[in-house]
DNA sequence: GTCTATATAACGATAGAC
DNA sequence: GTCTATCGTTATATAGAC
């Protein structure tokens, strides 16, 4: 049994757990190797530098809230099955590490030149096929005329909000954890039926 | 003309800045300083250490979000007239520094102990007057049934996730600084519009 | 590959002259 | 009140033995 991939992978997601909880300034590397129950020397000898290590994790978690979330919105349903999946998505994804949305978010604010790149070198993009089938029910008369990239802001709002702001949201609630967890798993519904029907009981 | 007023106002003025633009980990004392145009040991002179500075900048960016926020969902006028105030006043009220959400709502995550009691003294709390309002809506018929906290929860989400996640929304939407002020200018009409019509064409 | 020991730099904070 | 100089600590990172 190689020790090393063992070793590496220890590393790797001791760092993902103290990066997501503090940032990339707030980690520090010691904490990373107590977490993973090893020497400090080998977070340098798996991965060079805080820098390295720290993108590693970045890159992973960007890739957990992207692509999966476009390939839905690239798909041949209809724009009320894709609201419903990309909800769906959001709320089941994240429930192993609640704070990778708020991580990702934090940091490309932190850095936002550097991780352009990043996302112009994948194929992280808003697909073109969602922004024109949305054109498309607006003028089947379907849907009300609204700027496609402004529906697609609302439905990403409503799922991820709530877990950016768990804290802050959850204190002035003044919910514990399992009352928030039931209060989020509510939103599966209700978000798809607020966005296409509206709180009005008489519609638009 | 008492320069130490002018000293701690310039301090504050730049320690403000510099926190949100970098957060609690990331902000260097000398950064503030040299924003500031002052030496370092000032800093110090005026508010003892690091943490003091931080908790003031913070505590005033906390009062900037939510007290006016809760003094309209408790005024005495109708629910889409409530809801159209609160989503201009966002839409406002952080135009000249629209780090500030992200701030706050990130640095309540690291620390979420620490500020729940700060949250407790001061009357920051959702104003019982508005859950109470959704619910009589809801019993005479004028909205469909809803937990009033979801209620909230969307109108919120709606209109800060954009500033919070501003840098990752741009990149995707491939828009510059100025694109991106129109699309959230465009938003004060959209979402209570979204809110109470819903995309659907013939209503709920 | 894994450890101990240490180099090196940066940061918050203070002392003390003016 | 404001400055210079410096202390004490902590962080990343490396050297070198095993």
């Amino acid at each position: 049994m190689p020790v090393e991939k063992e070793t590496e992978e220890k590393i790797f997601e001791a760092a993902r757990k103290v990066f997501q909880e503090r940032g990339y300034e707030g980690a520090r590397m010691q904490e990373i190797a107590d977490e993973a129950s090893i020497n400090k020397s080998m977070l340098h000898y798996y991965y060079r530098n805080k820098d390295t290590l720290f993108f590693k994790v970045f890159q992973a978690g960007v890739k957990k809230i992207f692509p999966q979330v476009f390939e839905i919105l690239s798909s041949d349903i209809s724009l009320k099955e894709k609201t419903t999946l990309v909800v769906e998505f959001y709320h089941t994804a994240f429930k192993d590490n609640p704070q990778l949305p708020s991580f990702v978010i934090f940091e490309m604010n932190q850095n936002p030149e550097r991780f352009k790149a990043f996302i112009a070198g994948q194929s992280i993009e808003i697909p073109e096929a969602f922004l024109k089938q949305v054109e498309r029910e607006i003028e089947v008369g379907n849907i009300k005329p609204i700027n496609p990239k402004q529906f697609l802001m609302n439905i990403i709002s409503m799922c991820m909000m709530p877990m950016v702001a768990r804290n802050m949201v959850q204190s002035l609630f003044k919910m514990d954890n399992g009352q928030y967890e039931d209060f989020l798993e509510e939103r599966k519904e209700i978000i798809p039926d607020f966005i296409f029907s509206g709180a009005s009981k008489g519609g638009g």
